[in-house]
DNA sequence: GTCTATAAGCTGATAGAC
DNA sequence: GTCTATCAGCTTATAGAC
């Protein structure tokens, strides 16, 4: 089960503009945050009129936590099937690679979600106490099985999980910074994999563990 | 020497109320980015009229990028002296524990660098570039003669910092985040030190370096 | 240097024709 | 359902008294 925010302001998919307006709004909510997002600019993206997207949605608020729990409903996925049956390595291979995956393939709403919680989290502070805390509660006590069965070296799982956040949602949220310091134009598959073997490999090794064989298909 | 923009806008401090404007705009900024930071909250938070504000700052782009720069300046100190006759796993230890307690002591700093980036670096891009880029390539050197003299297994230096970037920046960044999972209110000692050991053992370990003695002081 | 008052322009939201 | 026209309120910036 993904974790979802809990919010009574939700629309469901109405019909094709909806969904427009819904993408075009994460794209311009992402760039300038809720504040500094304009409604022109919204309509302008999704190529409707400013009176159509307030038709689909009653306010700026409304229309930014349908967003966010757009964004939401797909998070953390990979990492939820995980028990200690499963080899900690192949499991958090697994879980870097894919999150480096959608760094890379969908950043906006990374950033968008960055830019909630930068500002405080004033409109997801519920949804990181009572859903948030305990997914990441529940997936440490995965972690600390690992540990008693002496698959893995005993480390915070938190912090862990953390850490994993960071580094892969890094190259989401900081793409400008990464693009001018490699100095390159766009990402590109190469990167993925590069940035992917690495990630995995470091944070592995950070925690006591064998790095699975990468083949060179590099899926 | 600090990695510093090159901007023709940005003035000399000239007072005490200079002082405060941009420390209440590295506030207001940091929360809500360029667009979404209003004149009135800055000079509300430096407890002064607006008019005033206006009377030190030409305009609200000029005040950002006198903001941007006073960051800037005392980014990443810390690892500009080092060079291969150091010990890496020295350096890395020292060099994450300062980025650590930066991020615990001045998030509101950490999180306008990171807004601006999250935006698409507009103000940024030329710094990127031209100073940002060859600071990390000139300590990636460093890195690799590490690595040529067998002093650490070999890596992407350039994927490290990365990485190092954005595990203790998390802590400013994503402060909300990190608090609610963790059900508490406010950051105290006792997290700095058990993030900051943490963050080093994992990172020394990913890069096969044996993490330095911590002695009980913490510091 | 400081501050009040106000101008000039922009933005979210809605009314109402089609 | 769609779109033009427009309002009411807010925001930046400045003019001008002190």
């Amino acid at each position: 089960m993904a974790p979802r925010m809990s919010t009574k302001e939700v629309q469901k998919p109405r019909d094709k503009h909806f969904t427009t307006i819904l993408l075009a709004a994460q794209e311009e909510f992402a760039t300038h945050g809720l504040k500094g997002a304009r409604m022109q600019a919204i309509a302008d993206r999704a190529g409707l009129p400013k009176a159509n997207v307030h038709y689909y949605f009653k306010n700026k608020v409304s229309l930014y936590l349908a967003v966010l729990d757009n964004i939401i409903a797909t998070w953390d996925d990979f990492f939820n099937d995980v028990s200690v049956d499963d080899d900690p390595a192949i499991a958090l291979d697994t879980f870097i690679r894919a999150k480096v995956r959608l760094s890379f393939e969908n950043p906006a709403a990374s950033r968008l979600f960055a830019n909630e919680i930068l500002q405080g989290a004033p409109y997801l502070s519920d949804y990181m106490s009572e859903v948030l805390r305990p997914w990441v509660n529940n997936r440490a006590n995965v972690f600390h099985e690992w540990m008693n069965a002496g698959k893995m070296i005993a480390t915070d799982p938190v912090l862990l999980i953390f850490m994993i956040w960071a580094t892969t949602q890094h190259y989401a949220d900081f793409q400008a910074q990464v693009l001018g310091i490699l100095g390159r134009k766009e990402y590109d598959d190469d990167l993925i994999s590069q940035v992917s073997d690495f990630t995995s490999q470091t944070i592995l090794r950070g925690c006591g563990l064998e790095p699975p064989n990468t083949d060179a298909t590099g899926n």
